[in-house]
DNA sequence: GTCATCATGTAAGCCGTTACATGATTGC
DNA sequence: GCAATCATGTAACGGCTTACATGATGAC
């Protein structure tokens, strides 16, 4: 999930740590306010499995320290460092690699049940799938969402007492969904249009 | 916040663990998919806390196992437990105490930004609460959210270049919140009238 | 020279999940 | 007697937050 978010920024354009965050909370806004904590850590380990890299005011890249894979030789490397060279405290620019952005689609295109975060995410960065994975994305969305409201219509059947404000809470959500319903039969059909738009160019050109 | 699902169900009637999930996923539906590995730990955390006690059949209460406060002769029992009667797989009713319904209602009281999840919880349980407590309960839920809205329109100036599918993102969740607003406005607006009937009552009886 | 802001990082811990293991009850 | 479901529980782990610590940069 973090990591879909970074690669996904990082596809658009190189970015340290610190503004990667604003960026994310931009689009994500209330649903999801990252925090350092996990950021960093994240990008740490996007970096040691070769998914992103760290590059300098040229743009080249920046070669990451080397583990020596003996662990008391790493340990006494990494007091060395603590001594002389503290770790860095200036901006990081990191850039994704051609494998970061083939990992970036397999996220991308995996299907894990979402919650409403990781659809937000996917959305947003779904610019960068194929146009028939766009539609079968959407259209998974689609199939969740009727599915919770058909869910939704079920329930009152066996259920207990419930009380007004339950009773709300429960009518405001069916309200909720059919109309985020609406909304992806929109982006759907905007899709099916641009697409047949495409063959049709495809055709007379 | 499981604590406050918990004691919110059980004090509206006592009831088994895996009943009380059924329950909470009726109410929370596709928000919340409780697990019973935190389920069941919570209700013992509960029980040794005092907030909940076990009844029987009759509706007496269940002594829970007392603590020694001595290690080798608790670890003792515990073997011994195991061998001859091995942790009950039966059902355990769990009923709300008096501590319990006060902790209910201080947890209801308490006023954490609220994500979602935690707004519908309160909200389905807010029937619990005070009139004037369940006003101000509403207004907070509004103002966070024309803060929110606030936010999204101040945003699209400094922001760099946002596709398509973004910006449809934002603009459809900017949609929702203006209706989670109007349907607020309901809420507080029956709240009121209640309120005032009330008083009317109040002053004619 | 000092204050606010930008920027990176670590450690502890919470809150929850998944996977697993087991026992009780009911219907056929 | 056996399967399905009801019911309770534990262990291992994961992802993210909070709190903390530190350093760099620029404005005044």
């Amino acid at each position: 999930m973090l990591d879909l978010a970074v690669l996904g920024l990082l596809a658009e354009q190189p970015c340290h740590g610190y503004d990667l965050r604003k960026r994310l909370s931009e689009t994500l806004g209330p649903l999801w306010g990252i925090s350092f904590g996990s950021l960093y850590p994240a990008l740490r380990r996007l970096e040691r499995t070769g998914a992103v890299e760290v590059i300098d005011a040229d743009g080249e890249t920046v070669a990451p320290p080397v583990s020596t894979g003996s662990l008391s030789g790493d340990l006494a490397a990494a007091r060395l460092r603590r001594r002389t060279r503290p770790a860095r405290r200036t901006r990081k620019e990191y850039r994704i690699t051609e494998d970061g952005r083939s990992r970036f689609l397999e996220l991308l295109a995996d299907e894990p049940a979402e919650d409403e975060r990781g659809f937000a995410l996917k959305l947003s960065f779904c610019g960068h799938l194929p146009p028939e994975e766009r539609l079968a994305f959407l259209e998974r969305r689609r199939a969740t969402l009727t599915e919770r409201l058909a869910g939704a219509k079920r329930r009152p059947a066996g259920s207990r007492t419930i009380d007004r404000y339950t009773r709300s809470l429960l009518e405001h959500r069916a309200t909720s969904t059919r109309h985020d319903i609406e909304w992806i039969d929109e982006l759907i059909a905007q899709e099916r249009a641009e697409q047949a738009g495409d063959r049709t160019e495809g055709a007379t050109a």
